[in-house]
Formats: structure tokens, sequence, C-alpha cells
DNA sequence: ATGTCCCTTCACAAGGGA
């Protein structure tokens, strides 16, 4: 099985870009995440004639998050128990079953600052998101995939200094992705396909892709099972390049199953 | 680092978010 996780900033300005990348890539399963879509205007009838059966959750102007699969799509469900809203709820998370395997597209929140309400709000949601993932992960194989809007590690953005006092590197982000992961999650490498780190976001601006000052915080969560039958991850940093591509690099994950 | 892109609307320019 292939699957993998991209956010496209936005569905529809990406179209054409996840139309040729699907049809070369063939994943079985895809987490797609700001998709920037109102629930329905997902363009489901363009995958579908690439033989991909489409759950959306979307939202008005930002948010959305989507999963397609060519492998069955059961079980979907829009958001998760106990997930907080800011303060209405929003578009983050979908799951569904594709061949025994639950599925989770996330989006957590940006945080903004950490002196924001919205960085609380980012540490709540992250919170809730691992008491939610309890039962799932006591009913079997569970990967949940997205944009962490977290660095793990130091080594996961491209400076250190340049991110003092910013969100997406201090402790009780870092902390509340460990919890997660304490449910039983390995965080799947990725090889980076040039570089020595496998960023998964440039800026749009002032040349950072090519100058590779990145972040990696797009991540891969699978439980045991499934981490142990990983054959090869990539950062699929080609998605990056051209024309009109996302500020961010799709994952793509092999298993031997 | 703040050099772009994408969305929206009291829309053809500007603000918000990332």
């Amino acid at each position: 099985m292939r699957f993998a996780t991209w956010n496209v900033n936005s569905v529809k300005a990406r179209l054409p870009r996840l139309l040729e990348w699907l049809a070369e890539t063939r994943p079985d399963v895809l987490c797609l995440q700001e998709t920037k879509v109102p629930q329905g205007d997902f363009p489901s009838a363009e995958v579908s004639e690439l033989g991909y059966q489409t759950a959306e959750y979307g939202q008005g102007r930002w948010n959305g998050v989507a999963l397609l699969s060519r492998v069955g799509l059961e079980d979907v469900r829009n958001g998760f128990a106990g997930e907080p809203g800011y303060p209405d709820p929003e578009a983050r998370a979908i799951s569904a079953l594709c061949d025994g395997i639950r599925f989770m597209s996330v989006y957590v929140p940006n945080g903004r600052t950490p002196d924001d309400p919205h960085y609380t709000y980012k540490l709540s949601w992250l919170s809730a998101l691992r008491t939610a993932l309890q039962d799932d992960v006591a009913a079997g194989p569970v990967v949940v995939a997205g944009d962490f809007n977290v660095a793990p590690t130091d080594a996961d953005v491209w400076d250190r200094a340049a991110f003092a006092g910013s969100t997406h590197v201090t402790v009780p982000e870092r902390e509340a992705l460990e919890k997660i992961r304490g449910l039983g999650f390995t965080d799947i490498p990725a090889r980076p396909l040039k570089g020595d780190r496998p960023f998964t976001y440039w800026d749009y601006r002032a040349g950072m892709f090519h100058k590779n000052m990145g972040m990696r915080i797009d991540l891969v969560y699978a439980t045991a099972d499934l981490a142990g039958a990983v054959k090869d991850a990539v950062v699929d940093r080609e998605a990056r390049k051209g024309k009109g591509p996302s500020d961010h690099a799709p994952i793509v994950v092999d298993l031997d199953r």
C-alpha cells in the first residue's frame, strides 16, 4: 500500500497540480489539508476519474480537509470527539477506514504567536486530539497524517535562532506531540530527495525554497504495526517546484502490506 | 527572512491569514 499526505493550500488553485501528481504517484490513500473550499465544493468528480472516492470536510474560506481513497472509504468522521473550536468548530480533521486502517487527515491550528489566544487553542486542540485517538488506537491500526504546524526538534527548522519567540518550536507544542506519540505512534522518518533534512514546508517568500530554508511540520504518525511495515517514505520536493506549487511538499509512504 | 500566494468583499484594491 502507498499513502500520502499533502497540504495543498487551496484545492481549487492546486487542482491541475493535484491531478497530475495523483496520476503520477498513484497513492492508495491521500490525506489533504487546507482545501479551502466549502462543503460540497471539493472537485470529487475530477478525482473520481482517476479512481478515487472522496470524503471531504469543508468550510468557507479557510481550513478544510479531505481523504481520497481507491481502497475503500468507510466510517467517515468529520472532526473528532471533544474537538475544541475557535470558538466555533473548524474543518481541521477527518478520518475514515481504508482497507482496515484508520486514516486521519489533520490540519493543526497555526497558533500565530505564543501570546495569542490562537496558541492556547492550538494546545487545547492537540490535547483533545490525543484523548480522542485513544479509542482509535485501541480499535486497530491508525495513521494520523497532515500539517501539524509543529517542528518536533530544532533540527526540523532551517535555523533555530530565526524562530526565537515563535510558535512551532515551543516546548508546550513539542510536548503535546510527544504525548500523542505516547499512545503508541511512531513519527515516520521520510527521506529528503535533496539536502540532509526532510523539510516539508518552505515559505513562498524570499526564495526560501531555493535556499532550502524550510521546516519539517508535516508529519506522519503511524501505530507500531504499520511503522514496522514501512518500506520507504520520502518528501516529494519535486511537487514544490515549478509553476503554481503549494508551499508544502507531499510525504509519500510505501507499506509492505 | 518578511522578497508570495490565496482567500474574501461594502470587489477592479485592500485586508487577513499563513
